[in-house]
Parts: C-alpha cells; sequence; structure tokens
DNA sequence: CCCCAACTCGGTAGAAACACCTAGTCACTA
DNA sequence: TAGTGACTAGGTGTTTCTACCGAGTTGGGG
C-alpha cells in the first residue's frame, strides 16, 4: 500500500458515454487502471463477486436503475469491505450525500470535477483516506448547521398550531394521558381532550400515532 | 477576494507556547498575518467587539477557560456572520467536530498536522471553502456509519421484540388501530391486543405514544 | 362595537386502548 | 418426553380516546 501500486477500478454508471468519458479521462493517469465496467448496482456485485480479489475501488454512480448506488455501496461494503466506494454523481443535495456517507462510502465528488481532482480522489480512497467534493463538504456543513441555524424559528413553525396546542402536544408525546396532562397544567380533562381534537383535525393525524409522529418529525420533545 | 488578499486572522487558545508557536509557524507565510490573540472565547468576543472589520477568520480552539471554543464559536458566527471560524485543537473526538461544525466553524485541523496544511486550512476557509483535517474527516464518516454499519442488525437488534410484535409495533407507528391492523394480517383483534399489551411492557412505554417514539427512533416507519 | 380566534369547560356515547387473567397450538430443544 | 417461547385467542372490566354537540370568557382587530 505504501508503494505506488496500480488502484484497479469498477466504474458503475448507467451511461455509457459516461463510462467512457471517465476512461478517457483516466486512462492516462499513473497508478490507476480501469479493469471493469457495469452498467448498474447489481451487475456491479456480479462482478465483485467473480474478481473482487482484483479490484481496489469502485466509482459509484448514484441514480441507476435495477440498483441504485446507494443500495449497491450498502451490497458492496458488506459483502466486500475491502473494497472502497467513492461516489460519483451529478447529485449534490444533502439527502444523497448523507446516504452514501452512511452506506460506507469513503468520498464524494461531483461529476463537474476535472480529471486531477477525480484522479486525487481515486488515489486517496484507495489509501484508506477520505476525499470530499469542495460542493459536498459544504452540504455536510449545511447538514449540521441546519439544526442550529433555523432553531429560532423552530417554536413558531406552524402558525396552524397555537401555543396552547403545542404545549398539549408535547405532553401527548412524552405519554402523558389527557388527565395527567390536565393536572400538569391545572386545566379542565375536557379542555386537554379539545386541544387533543383540534391538534388531530389539524395535524390530519387519525389518532394519537400520528400525533407523536408529528411532534417527533418537529422536534417538539 | 479572488484577489490574493492577505487572511487576517486572530489566534484563540489558552495557551501561550500554542499561539506563539502558531505565530512562528505561520508569520512567514504569504497572505496571512496574525491580528490579534485571545486566551478565551470570551477576550475573543471583545477583540471582534472592536476589530471585526479588520479581521477575516478566527483560529480557535475547543477547551479553554472562561469561555470554550463550542459557546465562542457560536457567538461569533451568530454576532459576525462575515468573519470564519477554523477550530484547531488536540481532540479529535466525533463529539467536539460535530459540534464545532453545528456552531458554524468552516474547517477543523488538528494540532498535529504541520505549517503547509494549517496554511492550506486558513487560506480555503477564508475564501469560503471548506477544510477539514484527514482524521477529522474520518470522524464524521465514523459519525454517519455509526448507524449506517450496525443498520443490518437493526431487525433483530431487539432480541426482546418478536417479528410478530415488530409488525404490530409498525403498523400501530403508522396509525391503525388494533382492529385495522387485526384485519391486514389476518388476525383476531384480541391477538393485536396481546401483542401490544407485551410491547408495551417490553419497552418499558406507557401507551401508544411510547410505541410510536420507539418505533421512529428505530426507523420502522 | 361587533366579530373572531383562542382558550376554556360540559354532556353524551361509542370506540379503542389498557389491565390482569387463562389457555390452546406449534415448533424447537433439552 | 417435558419444557419453553412464540403465536394465537378469549373473558372481563376499567380507563382513555375519539366524536359530535353546545357554550362561556377573553383579547385583539376591523
Amino acid at each position: 500500500m505504501t508503494l505506488p501500486q496500480n488502484v484497479r477500478v469498477l466504474i458503475v454508471d448507467d451511461h455509457q458515454i459516461i463510462r467512457d468519458g471517465i476512461k478517457a479521462l483516466l486512462n492516462k493517469v499513473d497508478g490507476i487502471r480501469i479493469k471493469a465496467e457495469a452498467s448498474n448496482g447489481f451487475q456491479a456485485l456480479e462482478i465483485l463477486d467473480k474478481h473482487h480479489e482484483s479490484l481496489d475501488l469502485v466509482v459509484m454512480d448514484i441514480k441507476m436503475p435495477a440498483m441504485d448506488g446507494i443500495e449497491a455501496t450498502h451490497q458492496v461494503r458488506k459483502k466486500f469491505p475491502g473494497v472502497k466506494v467513492l461516489a460519483l454523481t451529478m447529485h449534490d443535495d444533502e439527502a444523497h450525500v448523507i446516504k452514501m456517507l452512511q452506506e460506507g462510502a469513503a468520498g464524494y465528488v461531483l461529476k463537474t470535477t476535472g480529471k486531477a481532482e477525480l484522479a486525487e480522489a481515486i488515489q486517496k480512497v484507495a489509501q484508506g483516506e477520505t476525499y470530499f467534493d469542495k460542493q459536498a463538504s459544504e452540504k455536510i456543513l449545511q447538514f449540521f448547521s441546519k439544526e442550529g441555524a433555523p432553531k429560532e424559528k423552530k417554536e413558531f413553525v406552524d402558525p396552524c398550531l397555537t401555543s396552547r396546542e403545542i404545549e398539549v402536544l408535547k405532553l401527548i408525546a412524552e405519554e402523558y394521558t389527557n388527565p395527567e396532562i390536565a393536572e400538569k397544567l391545572y386545566l379542565s380533562p375536557r379542555t386537554v381532550d379539545t386541544h387533543r381534537r383540534n391538534l388531530l383535525q389539524k395535524l390530519q393525524a387519525k389518532n394519537t400515532a400520528g400525533l407523536v409522529k408529528y411532534a417527533l418529525r418537529h422536534d417538539l420533545v
């Protein structure tokens, strides 16, 4: 690994043109050899089943038919822990970045990046390091700061819910019953009941379960 | 910003030696000028109150007396959005990395990194990009893959929950009532009731709300 | 000044949930 | 073969939730 060995790469993308583009981009780069290619995740796994001994890294597209890159990455990391995955895609939205990382991708570059950057990413990931595209990094930061920045708004995000209703909703999500909530808020159980019914109606929930799901999704707990 | 302007830096660290070390490390680097220093977060904010117009970036330690780096970063980003923050620390544990990023730090380097890397980090962050130390990146990945790796176990993570109970729990979380669940699973409503009561007991939940919370926390929906 | 929305309660009733109990079948295991 | 756990189901009863009704108070805005 310390020697300047060739990184043996499997390219997975459903577009022939993209695969050819990547090959053309990298076939002159020292230390990187395109060994195989697949047009979807399923095909990629078939290839790895047979040749994972002679492959070091998978350059993986996300949006693909048959089996998408997220599921494919999951399978690859599970079945062939020795094979690294580098995500290569047009999608730069948070959800995709996060999902790929969760599934075990060690790096993430966008299709808009150039030859040098792609080669660097492959080398780094192959050496067990990580590599993140500038835009991808920003997405990660956005993900983290998401809870930091709009924190002030959290409380009045729902113009449909009154403050009293939010209070009641919180306590419902904390497993209190109507009578218990009534006692806590110094109200009649009937009042709590009214609030609860209004919540059900406003949030289009069928029952307590729906209310709790809403509360959890909006971090009221 | 496109011109090779000097990046004006404020160093915040409670150790005089470290501050001097950083200054010695960077005072010969083109494009970077140490303009001020502080020994804790409180002092740093005082300096920024007066001179934030002439400062571009804060190199921030985490562990400090009076006001630690996390809180200080929060304040800096809130009061002076134009001033970037680069975390510089000995701590490479997840929690600290994540917290600093949540508070708005745009980069993260360890004190073990060399001159060149520190300079690069400062330049990048000053230009509005992000920079993550190799180790820090790994920590971030660990954070994400924490939920990703043990995902296969998710379904049988709870030896206490049987497959049937999980089925019922899912449907409860989807707002179905006992009779509806019974119909869906071709069971007697009483059987569903039994499963429900076993779930309540096993999960230490008081009522439906507790069950739904558990289901959501474990991604059964 | 009146209207409206929010908040506050109440009656009545049925549906659902929760509690504590027993008990059969089945499969797997000691 | 006896035992265990999962799954199934029922009896009985209480509590809670849900539904549909009305209604008084308050504060703010047209």
